[in-house]
DNA sequence: GCAGATAGACAATGTTGTTGTCTATATAGT
DNA sequence: ACTATATAGACAACAACATTGTCTATCTGC
């Protein structure tokens, strides 16, 4: 069973998020959003609360603006995103979240919560704050937020 | 900061995966196996040292037949795999690692039992089995290995 | 005002998936 | 043995999400 067995812990970290999302988005397609998808999860939350221009969202999701254009253009198809003509510099589009996109995010927030009381109470406490510490740590300095588009993509841009 | 932070655990998860797969492939690019993305190690690791048939190598990674073998096609193009014909079953192709795909999985496996001893050393041997143990909790009964074609697909197929 | 930078659209293309369909071979039931 | 069905994998068409390159409109600094 361990044959070729290249290293254990990276597994672990991927499965345990795939696993975690997967529920989340099982959650959320039984409360009706069955159209969001794990990558909206991650654009969502990269809209602030007063809207964000393509390009600024392009950076925060780590893709080109192009990209972030063409996310924001299914988004939008979906009604979780609205673009407006940005007031200060008309080359520029906000994009603010729609109501639908809140209860998402809130919804998620929720879920999320849920899950971490749920460890918390199986691991302890202290074994839970342990695990928190030390992921921090593995994530160096910042927490790479900008997800989609990495897998299956050149490290070598 | 933490304006729409919807859950802090998975982002930790994904985040510290990353970080360490970045860091790996940053090492393979500096012995020379530039070519060589995240995805091709999710799938060498799926064959066996016997070879597995096409079939087989999908059901591993998740995907249907046809993926599998434009992933099988992409693969040998850069000399990670071969096939043969079987000899028990002339319908089914027999893909091997080669001796390349061997280096690239000795690499990786000596790269992330370095990282393991540092990431140990770092923490404690106490800290850091108790991550090892909460990640294995976390990830319910099985690690799931079928990655690729996960993140960014629909969930529902 | 003008030169250069920036915002974002449009087009073409690449990678990795999917469904659907097809042939060849294997296997199980009569 | 014969036939029905299942399986292995190829081929084709297409979807999703990314890329690079190019273009226009607008902004900003001198």
């Amino acid at each position: 069973m361990t044959e070729n067995q290249v290293g254990e812990l990276p597994f672990l970290l991927i499965g345990s998020f795939r696993a975690v999302i997967d529920e989340l988005h099982e959650h959320l397609r039984s409360l009706g959003y069955d159209d969001v998808r794990p990558l909206h999860g991650f654009a969502l939350q990269s809209i602030s609360d007063g809207g964000v221009s393509i390009t600024e969202f392009s950076h925060r999701l780590g893709v080109t603006k192009q990209a972030a254009a063409k996310t924001v253009a299914s988004m939008e198809q979906l009604g979780l995103v609205q673009r407006h003509p940005d007031q200060t510099d008309s080359r520029a589009t906000n994009v603010t979240r729609t109501e639908r996109a809140d209860n998402v995010l809130r919804e998620s927030g929720r879920f999320f919560a849920r899950k971490e009381r749920e460890w918390r109470d199986a691991f302890g406490a202290d074994r839970f704050e342990n695990l928190l510490a030390a992921l921090q740590e593995l994530t160096s300095p910042a927490p790479e937020t900008s997800i989609p588009g990495w897998l299956g993509r050149a490290t070598r841009t």
